[in-house]
DNA sequence: CGGCGGGTTGATCACTGTCAAGACCGGTGG
DNA sequence: CCACCGGTCTTGACAGTGATCAACCCGCCG
């Protein structure tokens, strides 16, 4: 490592409390501060990763909104996940070596870079971030559980209406009933992770709002209803 | 634990190898044999755990196969996976201290039960394991992301192709080209997890071997030409 | 001004969920 | 040995949903 160009420590990070950093005693934050690139700034469309070349970092969400994607062998792409403040991206790819996905901005971003490598060196040396560790797997794997559910449900709306409910809850884990909702990814975006058309989403939509569930002006969702919602995505036909 | 008994230690175990205890040097193993109840006994139909309990096992599917499944609040039961020889069940229960779904056997069964705590213990002590559960972590990951994109699939002779192409790949992880497959699960229990209906099943089927891909008697399933399956489940419109 | 990408709405048709009936298989009891 | 029964699986008919194609609206930018 040359000349890596720290912009800010972690030490002064709002998320250290949730990030990895809070698996080492404050002492040794140091440590940590050192294999961190931290805040490297994205455009929306950037890359962070191409699917199929060496696995090598993990990185953090800091400021605005990530999507991965994996190609088949027709070039049909399809959106796996969607990262916001605070959420992992590559966990999946650190067995095999090789990145499964890609991984694109969907805003203009901000994220922190951590090499696999050291991360586990500074893991085998303190067992509380071993811990952290397993916790933020075990995280991860209950989320894509929900989305697999998500993708189970039969009627379109329904599964918008999962996928909303979803989403507020990762926004708003903090404050749970806030009810404003930014969806940060296109209508491609959201028809390509559901696994419908966008035309199909557009007319989800509008049913939601006939409902009286939602409002909805351009990509700002708001809940009205937030029972009747989940009564709706668990309507197996709405 | 008082008068646990141990019909079995790991050391003797056929699939040591690629089961926890190869995360601890062999000099060690006796630590491990000390946390785990090994090959408990299950009958078709009976439960390893219920959903929205204290999680606090892990379980290592020696013989046989389980399925894990979700029920909502209206009692709609969905198949969120299924856990073959070699497989853990109770990961993405970790953090939460809750289990997230139930699982129960679909075959005469034999698992292996390691509780959290003391496993977690022994983590904190061998960084070996730590790394081994990050791995086994991580392909978990891979696993319910395969499931996800399966999910994705439009058109259900797709979903179903896909789904035999990755349950293939995980039943012969030794020996890849094999092209017998065993279907353990019942037809409802792999529309569930699909997200179609039992029929639908049914016909898939029968269209996927009439285009030549696959035989089938009964659950058995032979692979004829893999690369038409791997064609169909790409294609969007079958 | 015109082109472009994102989003919505409309019309049509294929696909799949649903309901119903029948085939198959294993187990039980006469 | 056979009849009966239950469950699992398959096949058929029909209706509802969503994919597809097309047109249109809107904001943005050259």
């Amino acid at each position: 490592m040359p000349d890596k160009k720290i912009t800010a420590d972690c030490s002064s990070c709002t998320l250290a409390k949730r990030c990895l950093p809070s698996g080492i005693p404050v002492t040794d934050l140091y440590r940590f501060t050192n294999i961190v690139s931290t805040n490297q700034t994205f455009s929306t469309g950037d890359v962070l990763f191409k699917q199929g070349v060496k696995a090598a970092n993990l990185y953090v969400v800091k400021t605005g909104a990530f999507k991965t994607q994996i190609i088949n062998q027709f070039g049909d792409a399809h959106v796996s996940g969607f990262y916001l403040s605070g959420d992992i991206i590559g966990l999946e790819s650190m067995a095999g070596g090789v990145t499964l996905n890609s991984s694109i901005a969907i805003e203009p971003s901000l994220a922190c870079k951590i090499s696999y490598r050291p991360l586990a060196l500074l893991r085998r040396e303190f067992p509380s971030l071993s811990d952290l560790a397993v916790k933020i797997y075990s995280q991860a794997l209950a989320t894509t559980q929900d989305t697999q559910n998500c993708l189970s449900i039969h009627s379109a709306p329904s599964r918008l209406a999962q996928f909303l409910i979803l989403f507020s809850q990762r926004t708003n884990q903090l404050s749970y009933q806030q009810s404003d909702l930014h969806l940060n990814m296109s209508r491609q975006d959201m028809a390509s992770h559901l696994g419908i058309a966008v035309e199909t989403v557009s007319r989800s939509f509008t049913k939601l709002i006939d409902s009286g569930c939602i409002t909805k002006t351009g990509r700002l969702i708001q809940i009205i209803d937030r029972t009747g919602l989940e009564k709706i995505a668990q309507c197996s036909s709405y």
